[in-house]
DNA sequence: ATAATGACTCCCC
DNA sequence: GGGGGAGCCATTA
């Protein structure tokens, strides 16, 4: 690695810090606003580096339906949703409720 | 450079 | 509404 490769992860964490307290994105929106919407893979796969950076919030990043999809990429089982919900976030069956109220899009509230 | 993988998303049936 | 397949991008082997 080294290199500018982790630019791209550096600018993912980077609008993941941003997201407020009891607030959460998507993959599609943080890809989207680092000007490559159709990375919201690639976003995935930085958040999987994520583990390194212990202030990027992964726990606040879901896919499009408000799904825990990475929550089993988190040390424990249910580490994610707990820590949802201990920011107010409401979370069932691995799905946030009331997504679109907790959902925050970068470029927009920029 | 090619092929395979993955914390996604979209289109079609 | 639910399930399956293809597309995209970055990283690794």
């Amino acid at each position: 690695m080294a290199k500018d490769s982790t630019d791209f992860f550096e600018k993912v964490y980077d609008v993941v810090r941003q997201i407020p307290y009891g607030r959460v994105s998507t993959y599609g929106a943080i890809a989207k606003a680092l000007g490559a919407a159709k990375s919201a893979r690639t976003v995935g796969y930085a958040m999987n580096a994520s583990h390194a950076k212990d202030d990027v919030p992964a726990h606040r990043v879901v896919n499009r339906n408000g799904v825990l999809t990475g929550k089993h990429h988190f040390p424990g089982t249910h580490v994610m949703q707990q820590m949802l919900e201990a920011e107010g976030v409401e979370v069932v069956d691995d799905q946030i409720v009331d997504f679109d109220k907790h959902l925050w899009i970068p470029e927009v509230q920029e």
